[in-house]
Order: structure tokens, then C-alpha cells, then sequence
DNA sequence: TGTAATTCCTACCAAATTGGTAGTATAATA
DNA sequence: TATTATACTACCAATTTGGTAGGAATTACA
């Protein structure tokens, strides 16, 4: 019952991007680097997942770097650690391509559901400007 | 974010075991092994970490097995959770013996707290009763 | 035009966790 | 004393986690 890294440093990046919202210029990864250190190289492959979710821009070459498209009330922290994580599913039965042979008739599913669903709107209801 | 198998079949043996509640005799875990088609040594360790938590009876022998000490009613989801899964904490960096250098000024700490929080209580709301 | 700085992409890898299996010891009962 | 059940301990393969490494592509600027 972890969240990762993963969904924690992204969560760190972003609101990091979103302290610095009002410049309206591109943050690079290396200033959130060392400003948290946390390894440059696992930065890129986090916000890669961001990226491809469209959270961000971004911009390559020399004055590169990222920052966000919305604004941060408008970011759900579930979009975040959706794109980082996955969706949220708490157990494996619960999912469509579940093999169990109980999934019909299990009781204890529903209750996996409804951890599901709480999780979800826990994260749903709070957005990136609540965080800073 | 997953529920591993150990909270999963805990659960479900907790269930069955409070379906046979009311016979007040020992229930093998053979029995519960074929009923739910999970394998009997798995079970075992399982079963191991309910009997140290003192959530079951036991008796060895040949009329042996588990029952429940309590009423279905007064066993939360949370005791059998935790004590299959350990205590329930998302991140670590909200642990006492987190080595994490911004462990004091760290902004998203408190969502992660509150969401510890958040699903304790769900699990603290619900009981085996509601299961069955 | 060249070079420094940055993102983008892919492959690799060690350590920990998950989801078990196997074997044996111990206890209760018929 | 044989059978049936729990109790305990050690082992193990597959997967996930949390990275590292190296280079290619792109952009700004001197």
C-alpha cells in the first residue's frame, strides 16, 4: 500500500513548476535537481510521464525546460498521480483483464471498489494550488 | 498503490471464518484452501500473521483449526488490514525513520498524511459484518 | 558556424518485494 | 500409535522499484 516514488517526485516537480508559475518562463529539470535533490537522470524519466500525459510543455535547447500549461488550481492532484502511477487500483480483481475465477461472486470485491473510488476523489478534490 | 494478496486472502478468510460464525467449531484451512481455491501453504502464512495478532483461536489436532474470537460486528477492516499488511502509510517520508533530508519543511507531506488518514478511516468504518 | 545547454529516448541493472513452495516439528485426538 | 491439523523455518522465481548510462536531437547565443 505504497505510493511510489514515482507519483511522490512528480508531485514535487509539479509543484515546483507551480511556485513558479507567475515568471511564465521554462524551468530546467537540473535547477529542480539539486533544489530537491533528487537524481537529474530519474527526473527526466518522470517527467517524460508527464510530458506524454500533456501536463506540461516543454522546451529543448539552450533556454529549455518545462512549465505548465494550466493553471495550478486547475491541476487535480489525481491527474498527477495518475500520470505517474497508473491508474489508481487498489487490488488486481477489480480490473477488466482480471483472471480470479471468483470475480463474479466475490464479496470482498465491492469493498476494493469503494477504496478505489475513495482514494480517487481524495486526490480529485485537492488541486496543485492547495499544495503551495 | 495495491493491496498485496496477504490483505487479500486475509480478508477473505476473515469472511469465511465469520460466515461460520455461528457453528462455534474449528474451521480447517483446507477447507477454506479448497472453498477459495488458494494454495494451502500460502494460506498458512497468511493465517500465521491473523493467529500472532490475536484476531483467531486456534487448535491444533485432528477436530483443529480457526475460529473467530470476536463477534463479525466487532472486527474492523483496518485490524485484519494491518495486521496482514502492517500499518497502513502511502510514503515512507511519513514514518518516524524516514532518512529523507526534507522531512521538516517537505509541503507535500501533509497530503500524504492526510491520505493515510483518510484511508485508515475507511477501513476503521467498516467491519466483517458488513462483509457477509 | 560551432558549442554549450537542454530535452528526448533506449537500454541496462542491483536491490527489494511479492507470491509463493517445501520440509519438518509439534500438538491433539480417535 | 496413526492420523490430522497447526507452527515454524528456509528457500526461490518473477516482478517491481529506483535508479544509472550513454547518446541523439534541438535550440540559443557568441
Amino acid at each position: 500500500m505504497k505510493i511510489s516514488t514515482k507519483g511522490r517526485y512528480a508531485l514535487i516537480i509539479m509543484v515546483y513548476l507551480a511556485r513558479n508559475y507567475e515568471k511564465d518562463d521554462f524551468i530546467t529539470l537540473k535547477e529542480i535537481s539539486e533544489s530537491e535533490n533528487i537524481s537529474l537522470k530519474y527526473l527526466e524519466r518522470i517527467m517524460a510521464m508527464l510530458t506524454k500525459a500533456k501536463l506540461v510543455s516543454t522546451q529543448r535547447g539552450s533556454t529549455g525546460g518545462y512549465k505548465l500549461i494550466k493553471k495550478p488550481e486547475n491541476y487535480t492532484i489525481l491527474e498527477i498521480i495518475e500520470a505517474s502511477e497508473g491508474p489508481i487500483n487498489t487490488v488486481e480483481c477489480t480490473e477488466g483483464h482480471s483472471t480470479c475465477p471468483k470475480k463474479n461472486t466475490c464479496t470482498s470485491k465491492k469493498i476494493w471498489c469503494e477504496l478505489n473510488s475513495t482514494i480517487d476523489s481524495f486526490f480529485e478534490n485537492k488541486t496543485l494550488k492547495d499544495l503551495i
